[in-house]
DNA sequence: TGACGAAAAACTGTATACAGAATATCTTCA
DNA sequence: TGAAGATATTCTGTATACAGTTTTTCGTCA
């Protein structure tokens, strides 16, 4: 179950099913028939539902009355909505580390992350995507350690596993469109602002700030739907995003 | 499946073993075998194991590295930051309600609850508390109604499940605590602001109140745990809370 | 007496069999 | 030709068997 054994079946069919379904392999509503797909990914039906039922429950399957599970489909609305919420609860979790207080050690991995972010997005012509990538989840990660609470941790991981409403949904295979790399330093401005805030225990403006960066998320939606279908074979999930 | 259906082997379970947990029949950290679990419940494992896993999603059991589950406990600030949470994540559908506007049919059917609501607890000396729950509940149900989004309904829903967060997590049993009693006019007064605070697209204002109102949760939960024991077996699944 | 280690028991993860329900196919009749 | 019904196929929900671990028990030795 951990880093060093080997992967369960429960979680091959996990990680399987999740790629398959990412990867635009199904289209949308996509009726999918257990014993089929068990043989497909070389494992039984036992770990494959338990697969399924999370999956479920992440809401990138549906299941319908009958029991049958079919893929799910988004629309704008659902992005809109996933990633605000995501912004809403990250920005409690900054709210929460102002109100509280942060450990001194944190503060300072986090300030780590921001000088390499900055040296990262320093150069507007010349960003360093690869590098970005990571550390800007890495910076996420870390909001969300500073409230210190296990249950807004989790439900932070949580929101992330929204269909596309994660901090890195609309990072991947954009490396090319020049307009989304300008919105980069925007970004990296206000990961700054926000640890300032933190620091400065200041909530109300943390929370806003967080939310505010969430919207960025939004705004790279728009971006990559306007960038047409090639970009939504490269974007994970994208393709099961309606009417485009 | 539905309601007409007779109930499937995994919701017996699903309702069998979370009626068990919040009943207080196993200390917190007890660990469940799913063997002897099943044979209880009389049904296999299989059905078992799926209710499980969904009550490990919900926060009422934990999973051991070696796949064995045990019953949860929490602290007093997990409580805490689960009624923060719910007050968040309502407080998002009361301003997103405001902001992008209500079906006036619901803000109709929210305003006969109100009213509803209202005669309940009028005269302070003399409440209505086996009609005020359900009402309460429905009021809530409404608001999240309200702001016409899937991915918030759902996360509200979730929200709820968390460990003693729910609206009406501590409605039960505490018809007989004078203090508590005193504190539903308060909130009744809470109710009318939010609907008035929407219906005015005042969303900040909403989103404000709402966040408030949770307070209330966190507010009775002082109250019942100052009532001590005698009040914990019949707040269901407050015997899991540590310390006290 | 107490710690260590081996054997035994119990438990979980997985595959598989089977029954009943859902779905698809084929046939019949207007 | 098209709709309706019957049959056949497919699929899901559940029980159960079994293998590999984990946990417990028991006996041994210092």
């Amino acid at each position: 179950m951990s880093t060093t054994d080997r992967p369960s079946q429960y979680e091959k069919a996990l990680r399987g099913l999740r790629t398959l379904i990412l990867n635009g392999q199904f289209e949308a509503n996509t009726r999918l028939a257990e014993t089929a797909l068990a043989e497909r990914l070389g494992i039984s039906r036992t770990p494959l539902r338990q697969a399924m039922d999370r999956l479920v429950e992440e809401g990138l399957l549906e299941r319908a009355e009958t029991g049958r599970c079919s893929v799910a489909s988004f629309t704008m609305d659902d992005i809109i909505d996933a990633v605000e919420l995501r912004g809403v609860i990250e920005g409690t979790a900054a709210r929460l580390a102002a109100e509280r207080g942060v450990e001194p050690a944190l503060i300072e991995e986090c300030r780590e992350v921001l000088a390499k972010l900055d040296r990262a997005t320093a150069h507007a012509g010349a960003i360093d995507f690869r590098a970005y990538v990571p550390l800007n989840l890495r910076f996420h990660a870390l909001i969300a350690e500073m409230c210190a609470s296990r249950i807004v941790q989790r439900e932070i991981e949580r929101a992330n596993r929204l269909p596309l409403a994660s901090p890195s949904a609309f990072l991947q295979g954009q490396e090319v469109a020049q307009d989304f790399l300008d919105t980069l330093p925007r970004a990296q401005e206000q990961h700054r602002s926000l640890l300032d805030a933190i620091v400065a225990r200041e909530g109300a403006r943390a929370e806003a700030l967080a939310r505010e960066h969430a919207r960025l998320a939004r705004h790279n939606l728009a971006l990559a739907l306007e960038a047409g279908p090639r970009l939504a074979d490269r974007v994970p999930g994208l393709q099961l995003v309606s009417n485009h």
